[in-house]
RNA sequence: GCGGGCGUCGCCAAGUGGUUAAGGCAGCGGCUUGUGGCGCCGCUAUUCGGGGGUUCGAAUCCCCUCGCUCGCCCCA
């Protein structure tokens, strides 16, 4: 019958299930003003060389995972696979990477070119958090904590929160110099995905779920232990930090995260309840990216996370939406015109109001009425229409409260919208 | 990119080679042309994701394809 379908990975958000979204999304905005950060809003196609430059073209990201394609000039064009990339290009293009702390949230489309499954999709949507101008461990401890509350906020339960950190560039380099020489000693004994990691990407080895070859990692050196002195003194500081918040969480010394800019602090969010995916935020601080990407070195912190997981994990209670306050019900052609001269009217105040434009007869619009919950209804038929009146009615158990108003009595109308609008202000 | 499961009306489904493809919800119409919620009655898939094949005959068997789903990889 319909043969045009949307794209494999991609969602069509229909309004019953973008109630809960909507109510999600304000509670975030809501949370997120009151941590001063502020909105910032990005192309969702960039040049495909920020994200090569940008998140490293080793990593799955980059190597397989992107919406790329020329465009009519012939330019290398990508969908943004995820979100840090853009907001630093967006602040090096508008002057502000040498400028004091900013704290910035971004919300929208991602776009990676994977085989969906649970809490995955080709089209996903990000909700991202970046701190940028600090390298203080303040910072970690101030975005970690903020990640937290969010999801807290939204009553999610049996979350994990993992940290771990990777030190500078430098603690890193030795680290991963010392690993390889230990992967490639006991290279046989690996995984063949991990053999394969060996030389394009050692550190996601640690990260595999080949139970064999985590159990040979036992006997590899560890990252924390190639840490220098400032890099230890630093995680402690912000594992004290948690500590005194009283958040939860684990260390992890495997946990590395596949984007290449991560250093220090890295962290993640999970929920036993999301299947394989398990992820519902990840973040981390990247130093580095920003004078990579062409800007002023400057240090930065930030997380994302992932909509559809959110939307997986909050309860029901976020998808209560609100009633129609007004149902008109109209019959005749001066009615109608009276409907729509009401319908206008109420639009300016703060009430929800639908008219029948059915044309069919008063009992059938009546049970329209009904059926879509509405708190109230005006009723003009042609009596009422002659007299230039409306009946408005409580709609709820029984015809109680009804009152006849006359079309242009403002004031009377106003008067009864207080029953349905109990804080109502004009 | 690799492997497993699945695909019958808007939704939930019965049907596993043989005349007209159950049923429920929703929708529409009526009983009841200006007053609703209940009830009762009626209507709604020439077609089983799509395309080919096997067969006298297919939603049912085979092949291809698309999509969904779960896992791997990876991540949000």
């Amino acid at each position: 019958m319909n043969n045009l379908r949307n794209l494999r990975g991609t969602a069509d958000l229909m309004p019953d299930q973008l109630i809960k979204w909507q109510n999600v999304e304000s509670i975030l905005r809501e949370q997120l003003q009151r941590s001063s950060v502020k909105e910032i809003r990005t192309p969702i196609i960039e040049m495909t060389e920020l994200f090569e430059r940008g998140i490293g073209e080793t990593t799955d990201v980059v190597s397989k995972e992107m919406y790329t394609f020329l465009d009519r000039g012939e330019r290398s064009c990508t969908l943004r696979p995820e979100g840090t990339a853009s907001v630093v290009r967006a602040i090096i293009n508008n002057g502000l990477s040498n400028n004091s702390y900013q704290k910035l949230w971004y919300m929208g489309p991602m776009f990676r070119y994977e085989r969906p499954q649970a809490g995955r999709q080709r089209q996903f949507h990000q909700l991202g958090v970046e701190y940028i101008g600090s390298n203080s461990p303040r910072s970690d401890v101030e975005l970690i904590s903020l990640a937290w509350d969010i999801l807290q906020k939204l009553g999610i339960k049996n979350l994990n929160l993992e940290i771990n950190s990777l030190g500078d560039i430098e603690d890193r380099e030795n680290y991963q110099n010392s690993f390889i020489e230990w992967l490639e000693s006991n290279y046989k004994l690996l995984d063949i995905d991990s053999q394969k990691r060996v030389k394009k990407n050692p550190l996601r080895i640690l990260d595999t779920k080949n139970s064999e070859t985590q159990n040979l990692l036992k006997n590899a050196p560890v990252l924390i232990d190639f840490l220098s002195q400032k890099s230890l003194d630093r995680y402690a500081l912000i594992k004290e930090n948690l500590d005194f918040l009283k958040i939860p969480f684990i260390e992890n010394v495997k946990l590395v995260r596949g984007l290449d800019y991560y250093t220090h602090t890295a962290f993640e969010i999970t929920s036993g309840e999301l299947g394989s995916q398990a992820t519902v935020c990840g973040g981390g601080r990247y130093d580095n990216l920003i004078k990579q990407i062409g800007g002023n070195d400057s240090p930065a912190i930030g997380f994302a996370i992932g909509l559809e997981r959110l939307m997986l994990l909050v309860g029901k209670n976020f998808e209560i939406k609100r009633d129609i306050d007004v149902y008109i019900i109209n019959k005749g052609m001066r009615a109608e015109a009276m409907a729509h001269k009401l319908s206008s009217k109420l639009r300016k105040y703060d009430v929800i109001t639908e008219m029948d434009v059915s044309g069919s007869s008063i009992s059938k619009q009546l049970k329209k009425a009904n059926k879509c919950k509405t708190k109230s209804i005006i009723v003009i038929g042609e009596e009422e229409a002659m007299k230039n009146q409306f009946k408005i009615r409580l709609f709820s158990n029984n015809k109680d409260k009804e009152k006849i108003i006359n079309l242009d009595d403002d004031d009377g109308l106003e008067k009864w919208l207080k029953n349905i609008i109990p804080d109502y202000s004009a």
